[in-house]
DNA sequence: GTCCAGGCTCTTT
DNA sequence: AAAGAGCATGGA
């Protein structure tokens, strides 16, 4: 960890906030508060000084390479907080309440497979289920205090696993959807280039072929790692949200559709991410 | 023991 | 098109 890169006067970041909105299961926390993150065959250690964001691990070229678009500095949280805020009392709430959240920019192969992996799951095994995976099929990176970092599977790696294997690491009923998945894309059914390009309807679309992935992981796909700041992944938590907060009761994804779309605008998943960060620190005891 | 988790697939109306 | 059963697994 000899090289590091230090960002100044960060705005709207707060690695905590980050690391707790459940949208990347590969960050690790230290005792002291700082962030171990795996990511894109690399591994950093974050930490937070002041309005300074220390990334220890990477040197200036890696950072405008890569972890800038990851954190998304492109992106005005100014802007978008104001085009959310005054919409409606309980957003304006959430975006108080996580205001350091930013949707993290993420690789579109890993996210489809933590996403398949996140479908009727809880947190802390689809973090496990990631470990092992990454430490079975991944390739070893570097050791940091002692910990072994391992990179996140290739496809190829994950689409000539035995079903036993795979099933070893936690995944449950779930393994026979990440091997057809694996194997849809390694044998080029579906190609992952072209869907970061597609508009959100077809690509949504496409995504859908992919087994495991229904309306709620492909919204996650499209919002965690294809840039479409206006998917709005539906969960068992935003559903509670709709009915209590918004009195919203249908169930039909195309309905949801026009009311989020219409009520939201243009970046309802982010402000999904708020008001899934904010009912999920307020109503559950953890 | 039951219920739930960032739901999906498959079958039946 | 819409509704229901079944699904692995671990924690509360």
């Amino acid at each position: 960890m000899n090289e590091k890169f230090v960002v100044r006067d960060v705005e709207n970041l707060s690695l905590k906030q980050i690391a707790d909105s459940g949208q990347s299961f590969r960050w690790k926390e230290l005792p002291d508060g700082s962030f171990i993150v795996t990511a894109m065959g690399e591994v950093v250690h974050l930490v937070e000084t002041g309005d300074d964001l220390i990334i220890n691990g990477i040197n200036e070229n890696s950072f405008y390479e890569k972890w800038y678009n990851y954190f998304d500095f492109n992106r005005d949280y100014k802007k978008v907080k104001k085009n959310l805020k005054e919409r409606d009392k309980y957003l304006d709430a959430a975006i108080e309440y996580g205001s350091g959240i930013r949707i993290l920019n993420q690789e579109l192969w890993e996210i489809i497979i933590t996403f398949i992996i996140s479908s009727n799951n809880n947190i802390p095994r689809i973090k496990n289920s990631i470990e092992l995976l990454s430490r079975k099929y991944g390739k070893y990176i570097k050791s940091v205090n002692g910990e072994d970092y391992y990179s996140f599977p290739e496809p190829k790696a994950l689409s000539e696993a035995k079903l036993e294997d795979l099933r070893a690491c936690g995944l449950g009923y779930r393994d026979k959807y990440i091997l057809k998945t694996s194997r849809m894309i390694t044998d080029g059914t579906i190609d992952l280039e072209t869907l970061k390009v597609m508009p959100l309807k077809n690509a949504k679309k496409e995504l859908k072929k992919l087994v495991g992935v229904g309306n709620k992981v492909a919204d996650c796909i499209l919002l965690f790692a294809c840039e479409k700041p206006e998917a709005f992944p539906v969960d068992t938590w935003v559903k509670k949200v709709l009915e209590k907060y918004y009195d919203f009761h249908e169930k039909k994804p195309e309905s949801i559709n026009v009311f989020v779309k219409e009520h939201f605008g243009a970046y309802s998943g982010i402000a999904q991410q708020y008001l899934f960060y904010y009912i999920r620190h307020t109503e559950h005891l953890e």
